[in-house]
DNA sequence: TCCACGACATCAGTATTGCTTATCTCGGTA
DNA sequence: TACCGAGATAAGCAATACTGATGTCGTGGA
């Protein structure tokens, strides 16, 4: 099973398309074939259905690991070049969204002016973007958001290797509109909003099949989808009415209220992510301690 | 980063020698050179020191992620040929020592009773070996015993995708040899403990790296290194005066004592994993829920 | 119903890869 | 200093994995 074979194979899947899945991966279509022809008769099963191309059960499975078998692997090289490359003369930070407040623009500013010949980079994107950019060595620290038991840490797409530590609990709150009959109250819980219209966010809201774990129930459909990663545009579509988002808090966003969660017990946290680090970005992950 | 590459940089690693990893993996020793050589040039590192071959820094790296990598590499073939593959007239059931115990046998009669066709299997090892075994396929059910914290699932090594359940839940306890002086409490806290010393026997009681995570401290250093997986004989040591141990409860050995750990609150637990399973092994599955 | 077109499979040819055998080089040791 | 063991290097050859051309199948339009 080389990974060049597993890489084409997640390529077609993705694009349900063997002539696009060439082209994305600069081979010919002949070759692609070929490729999936070799994965198949490697693993003695049919792994996709052909005209039109579509995953078979085997497939599906196989895709599952695929994922994580790539990135783990360009984990490990990430990891290694790392150790022996020169000391970098830049520190890229990811963080999501609502972890990327005003005390991380504070702390890198401060660490900034400590060390000037160094080129700092704030980069905000999504949960699993921010793991797997650490993971890879794309990112050299990250800071990851989201709702969980007090007695979990979040979870991250298993890239293996990941050190965390916590950096900040607060409470985890769910936004309403104002006017909404939940939005006078002083706590809630998760399992009375089953059946309420969720606004599905995974990049910056806590991603609704979590949610359904985390109230050990079903339900929570959603309304609207946003891929988006900004707080604000969010807030705002909740307070148009598009749903509710479970959210850190407090809330302080015209038209939205926060009503904080207290069954399950369920906190906010921001966590601090990295590999093996640099000097400088020893000097960030150290900042950001207490 | 060919897997082929990564296992005989594993085997080489292991064996700290070229020729005995050429001679392991039926290839020449020309050929490992040249493998080794490929990998490093590869990565840009230098992974073995040579004359005598030892790990550098990166090559230390290289080996924490490639042996996670290849596991799972193995558990998505064994997955995928596991869906396609005819129905299997054999089930194997891998359990840690203290998992299969008295109900193990009388489940594993009855399911037998009940699918006369099918051959059953019972295979003790060590938990590591269970959960990879059960994620490369070579068994069809594990059963791993453990000791953790009450909300905490058992440690199991990285393979991904493998669902575990709870079987069993009953206290842990420390087994003294009678006449310790620990011996005639009912209960302990583990940090007391930090300076006493411990049997290493990681395939029947609990690695004392994990002790170590467990108690939030250091010590537990270890007296004696037990690697087989005999419960009988681990007691037998604990009764002759060779260190302590983490063990599920109640004891029952002639001249060992156990006593129950409330601080921190520990359960021992035996979880039920496994990937997908074949329609016998459902049924033997299905058999140990309660 | 038939044809044309889009999309995957197959075939033949070739460049590359990755092995083996043979030989070389280096470091430790008597 | 000479030898021996162990890894590196070189040359040759077989297997692999591309490309380009052609074949086959399903679908949609006339």
């Amino acid at each position: 099973m080389d990974p060049h074979l597993l890489r084409t194979f997640v390529t077609v899947a993705g694009t349900r398309s063997f002539s696009a899945a060439a082209q994305e991966l600069g081979y010919t279509q002949s070759a692609v074939s070929q490729q999936i022809a070799a994965l198949e008769s490697d693993l003695g099963a049919t792994l996709l259905h052909r005209r039109p191309v579509a995953l078979t059960d085997a497939g599906a499975r196989l895709l599952e690991h695929a994922g994580p078998i790539l990135l783990r692997l360009s984990a490990a090289r990430a990891d290694v070049v790392r150790l022996s490359g020169e000391p970098a003369a830049t520190v890229v930070l990811g963080a999501t969204p609502f972890a990327g407040s005003t005390r991380v623009a504070a702390v890198l500013a401060s660490v900034q002016r400590a060390m000037p010949r160094v080129r700092f980079t704030l980069l905000l994107t999504g949960r699993d973007a921010v793991a797997a950019g650490v993971a890879t060595g794309t990112l050299d620290v990250g800071l990851v958001d989201g709702v969980t038991a007090p007695s979990d840490p979040l979870p991250l797409p298993d890239a293996g290797q990941l050190a965390t530590s916590v950096l900040v609990e607060n409470t985890a709150v769910v936004a309403f509109p104002a006017g909404h009959p939940f939005a006078g109250r002083r706590s809630l819980g998760l399992a009375d909003l089953a059946d309420a219209t969720w606004i599905d966010a995974p990049d910056v809201a806590t991603p609704l099949p979590q949610l359904r774990a985390l109230a050990h129930s079903g339900g929570f459909r959603d309304g609207f989808c946003y891929p988006g990663t900004d707080t604000a545009g969010l807030l705002a579509l909740v307070a148009a009415g598009a749903g509710l988002a479970l959210l850190p808090g407090p809330v302080t966003h015209p038209g939205v209220v926060g009503v904080a969660v207290t069954l399950p017990r369920l906190v906010h946290r921001v966590e601090l992510v990295h590999g093996s680090l640099t000097p400088p970005a020893r000097v960030l992950a150290e900042a950001f301690r207490p």
